[in-house]
DNA sequence: ACGATTTTTACAACTTTTTTTCAACTTCGG
DNA sequence: CCGAAGTTGAAAAAAAGTTGTAAAAATCGT
């Protein structure tokens, strides 16, 4: 389905060890984009959505844990840390904090790279994400058929409505935040306009909730975004 | 929501490494079996049905790369790999055959635990339940679903004490300053307001201490800063 | 043109953060 | 060991910010 190259964030403020990723990457087809300090990565994140992160723990602004904390509560993308640091303790700690890999300096170019394609080549496998059918309390959502029922009353859900219900159902139990519902709901153009969510949340809410006043499944998490729950 | 303990093959024919690994994943709670050959391997792998396998390479009848081939034509499970062969070839050729990590030998234990940890969370991602998560006394923080729950009851945590409790968790037992905290959590301009620590910290004590005024977790080091401890 | 849906507007209710106040605790010199 | 100075902790009021609801206006699809 997506169509573009594998995009590829790497967070390294070698200039060396930068130049010699960028061509080893870009000679197997990878689109690169680079940043050398925590700021300058969060941000290029945020706009490039790489489907890999290759990240320097050594930052001059900061731990790069900070990155990975930041950068997990809005993308599952997998991280492959490359470091200096050689102490047990520091691997342990990145690879339960969200890394996917580590790999130590000084390593050899051929193994990041097969380690890289094992990072993508799983990250493929589990894209799907949606099962077919959902449900909970008296509500059945069936997304083949696009139908939403509560106590077997089939429930009117408008396509605006919809496109919410899907993105917040998606990994229950997970907090969404707004910027990423607005995103997908009403485009990246909107993402500001976060009162679209509350009123379209408020009518799921009003439609699927036993006690719409006392929501046991759309949860609000106030300032950050909105979490669903089973 | 599989009820069964997570399964894990060892598939390792010296015997004083096969103990090592079993009392270590033993004690992890994982459900161990060993296979000390390749043809054992298999009909294990067949009729455990493990959910990650651990396989040394080198076995005394045949390649372990064999033992990839024919196990991944009917499960996905993650395979790492436990390897004295050092070199670089060795290990490109185990990754692109299938396996999901390659660990050297002599190797860290507790390195080995965490990418076993790596790969059981992905996996069961989609599934259910295992994520990025830090555990103390009767407390979980689930970095990926930005869920903090004691005693099995949720704990709302407002944007500022979650930044917080980022900060603070993200290397266990070592002690941040507070001018460091204040910069991470409320930006470099509000650096001396370290006031707003205070009532932040006895927030996340109230929440998540078992008796707050006896902190256990959430460490003052007079005159520095704080330490999280587990 | 009609009904359904989305967007805009307005306001009340609620949550979080900041400010203020004061009591308790730590440290350190005499 | 005592008291002073500095540091920390708890509570609560005030301010700022966020969310929920209703309803009118605009837009869309047929």
């Amino acid at each position: 389905m997506s169509t573009h190259r594998v995009r590829i964030l790497v967070v390294e403020d070698a200039l060396d060890i930068q130049r010699l990723l960028r061509s080893a990457l870009e000679s197997e087809d990878f689109e690169v984009q680079e940043a050398a300090t925590l700021s300058q990565a969060l941000s290029r994140a945020a706009t490039f959505h790489p489907d890999l992160i290759v990240l320097d723990l050594g930052l001059p602004d900061g731990d790069g844990l900070a990155f990975i904390d930041e950068f997990r509560t809005w993308s599952p993308a997998p991280i492959v840390i490359v470091s200096a640091r050689m102490h047990e303790a520091d691997k342990i700690n990145a690879l339960d904090r969200g890394a996917d890999d580590y790999v130590s300096k000084p390593f050899s170019i051929g193994e990041l790279l097969a380690r890289i394609r094992v990072q993508l080549r799983r990250g493929s496998l589990t894209e799907s994400g949606h099962t077919s059918r959902l449900e909970f309390s008296d509500v059945v959502i069936d997304f083949q058929q696009r139908t939403v029922t509560k106590a077997g009353q089939v429930v009117n859900i408008t396509p605006t409505e919809y496109r919410l219900l899907t993105a917040l159902t998606r990994l229950p139990g997970k907090m969404i935040t707004q910027s990423a519902l607005m995103k997908e709901v009403w485009g990246p153009h909107f993402k500001d306009s976060t009162h679209y969510l509350r009123i379209y949340v408020g009518h799921l809410r009003r439609k699927l909730e036993i006690d719409p006043s006392q929501p046991q499944h759309f949860i609000t998490e106030t300032g950050v975004g909105y979490r669903f729950v089973k």
